[in-house]
DNA sequence: TAGATTGTTAATCGATTAACAATC
DNA sequence: TAGATTGTTAATCGATTAACAATC
């Protein structure tokens, strides 16, 4: 039995997915071991940092040597979650839900996708890889049979609040929402969004402001 | 022509996409005024916060009225590209590329994608809503002929960084990386990483911390 | 006018970085 | 052993919250 955890702080949490990532390809390359400064560089992060970050985890360094890179990834998977099998199901079987549905790489980290489902009649019944897609009215019963504890909202953004309240309503746990809509649910339900609209937002305003430091350059050096 | 901005500090950065979300949202309600308080109910924040964001964007509110619906959306559009076109080309016309091609929140925030390439034969000259799929030899002509700035990386992670390399070698400025590898970029492009796994990893680990509280509470109460 | 709400300054809180003893 | 690296404490930095004068 795992010991009872405290929230990790929102900057940890953002950061550890990238950690195993990173651990992940050091394993792959066949490295042993890995020291906070390596880390560090690599994710352009501070070793202070990384050490700070570590400190969270269920696990010690060795001096001299840094961190066993078996144990780092062990211990950042069971951090997030790729210890335990979690079982999801994507609601709207459009592009984007399929693409999820086919994506190789949540299955690696643990998460099982056990249905997909639609509420267009024309939608229902095509083949997702080894799933059906099924009608909105068999997802009670899935999430309840299979214990399904996160719903994928892979639906236009006017359909979301409603597919989140349904899928609450059938017991599960977390939604991760694609949509960019605010969605409002009950205390006890986890949501995160996935905002891809925001990053865009995000990049053109970080090409922006590049963009006008580079005319202010070219301004004062005119000047 | 537009005064030189800092760069916002990134949790503001990170929450103004949803204020903008949020703020259409109360146009197409019809509202005209929005108060500091009620954006902060609305999307969970204190109205400090919602004041000190604001006063990040080029926007004076009015005492006992707020802000005007019309002109926070145009200041926070200025702030996040959507006051301005920008032109992107999608790499890698699988089911994610293909999704993010026909997503219309895109394009009504400003950004429009121009081109969609594939390295695959047998997908090139496969219609995707208006445009064409385009071999990549055609990569750098139409991104030199259309001043595109933005690549959206859609590709598997393993084709990822050569991709990166080749849109950066055409001159985009930024790039959205929807691959969950860390991409090595020279000084002077932007990276934006979408990161649709590393969200399942946060829900996992909330999924999981309040179980493991809820599993207190009634080892608690047990005892 | 009185009351509500802004913009901004000051106080608090939390995250990052620096420093260093312990240790392999 | 000497040197490198951890884990942790202290210092710095930045973000959030609180407070309040200005104002409509």
């Amino acid at each position: 039995m795992s010991t009872p955890r405290k929230r990790l702080p929102g900057p940890v949490l953002r950061r550890l997915p990238r950690y195993l990532t990173h651990v992940r390809e050091l394993k792959k390359e066949g490295l042993e071991w890995v020291s906070s400064q390596e880390l560090a560089h690599a994710l352009g992060l501070t070793m202070s940092t990384v050490r700070q970050d570590v400190s969270h985890l269920d696990l010690t360094g060795v001096s001299k040597r840094g961190y066993e890179v078996k144990r780092l990834e062990a211990a950042l998977g069971q951090e997030l979650g790729a210890s335990t099998v979690h079982r999801d199901v994507i609601v709207g079987a459009g592009l984007l839900g399929c693409a999820l549905a086919l994506h190789g790489d949540l299955a690696e980290s643990g998460f099982e996708t056990v249905g997909i489902f639609d509420s267009d009649p024309d939608v229902v019944g095509k083949q997702v890889g080894d799933l059906t897609v099924r009608p909105m009215k068999d997802l009670r019963r899935i999430v309840r049979s299979r214990r399904v504890e996160i719903g994928i909202i892979a639906v236009p953004g006017s359909a979301a609040q409603e597919v989140a309240d349904r899928l609450i309503e059938c017991g599960v746990k977390g939604l991760l929402n694609l949509a960019h809509i605010h969605l409002r649910v009950p205390r006890g339900v986890e949501v995160v969004e996935a905002r891809i609209l925001a990053r865009m937002q995000q990049l053109a305003h970080a090409i922006r402001v590049r963009k006008d430091y580079q005319d202010e350059r070219i301004w004062s050096a005119e000047t």
